[in-house]
DNA sequence: GTCTATAAGATGATAGAC
DNA sequence: GTCTATCATCTTATAGAC
């Protein structure tokens, strides 16, 4: 399961480097002609690895989303260091970004373009949101069973909360340009679900 | 202060119609054609009333901090009810996007295309996150003092919680289609600034 | 796999008539 | 203020040689 075909090495450069200019600028704002530039190759090049923008889309898409959601380790019920640990590791994609300056989530910004986006993109935009919403709520719900969160109310609801206060951070601390930006925010994270 | 001229009446249908679109599709998705074609007149009409299309950015960005920031009544030190007036009144735009399913927040579209905005707009929505968060700061701060809210730590870290989750929130939101996501949102946020 | 050449359409913008 | 006409450029994409 997840089965994800290895890229060869342009493909994967291709998709590197789209990843990393979306993340900057936004989809429509990266062209065939950026990512010619960046490689030293010609657009009709590109073609030959991903026929359509959107082809293009898809593959970065799953890549990211495979990235954010099959490292994060066993959920053991019972075991609150599983579901710390699980916690901990999701959230080391989002450590990394909140350095970038002038990056933000690749599907936060696919998001933020939503309407304009074709319709598999659309597709693949929203099964990320909902898949990290079941994940979170079973990690939030089990983990507070087990001991390793603390926190009122319904798993769900704060697992929306979690969620929306990261992409939103994530999305503000670009338009500020400011590195330090969510250092407060994972501050304030940690107290929410675990108060003492 | 805050002179807004007023537009005319095709610069003001020009306005809404932009703006309306890029909440739904972003930036650089909105060509001067759709709009053209929308108010069933010509693109070098659009050009009369906006020379570019950064002009006409600028134009519906200054609009919208305006009704996001000059309705929100007075903060007077010591009046717990001042506070909690102008917190709700912060919401009211809030819950209006709610209900728009296809729509996000206009700043946090054009914060997700960041990087390939021109340096007016660049510069306009990284002034509306510093004043967006310089005002609930203040808000939150004053008001905990008036006995408006209740929190722990300090209120600049709380005014980033409340900014990030709601631009996030409005985010995922459109991107699930959503238009009850956001319900659970603010009611987390009550509970959070207001415990008991 | 990468190239040249090319197409067909979109895009932001200007000049000048009405 | 709005129009027609036009522009230079960019954009995604294809055909076919190497």
């Amino acid at each position: 399961m997840n089965v994800m075909k290895p890229l060869g090495k342009t493909a994967a450069a291709l998709a590197d480097t789209f990843t990393e200019l979306v993340m900057e600028r936004g989809y429509n704002a990266v062209s065939y002609a950026d990512l010619a530039k960046r490689l030293g190759i010609r657009t009709a090049s590109i073609h030959y690895h991903f026929p359509t923008k959107s082809d293009l889309g898809m593959t970065v898409l799953r890549r990211y989303q495979d990235g954010a959601f099959s490292t994060l380790g066993p959920l053991v019920p019972g075991d609150a260091q599983s579901y710390r640990n699980a916690f901990e590791n999701m959230l080391i994609p989002v450590r990394s970004l909140a350095k970038m300056q002038s990056s933000s989530c690749l599907v936060g910004v696919l998001g933020a373009e939503f309407a304009s986006l074709p319709d598999d993109l659309k597709a693949g935009v929203s099964q990320f949101f909902e898949t990290q919403q079941q994940f979170l709520t079973r990690l939030l719900d089990e983990g507070r069973d087990a001991g390793a969160f603390a926190f009122d109310g319904d798993a769900e609801a704060m697992a929306k909360v979690i969620a929306s206060t990261l992409q939103g951070a994530i999305l503000i601390k670009k338009a500020r340009g400011d590195a330090h930006y969510m250092d407060s925010i994972l501050d304030s994270l940690n107290a929410i679900l675990m108060p003492d």
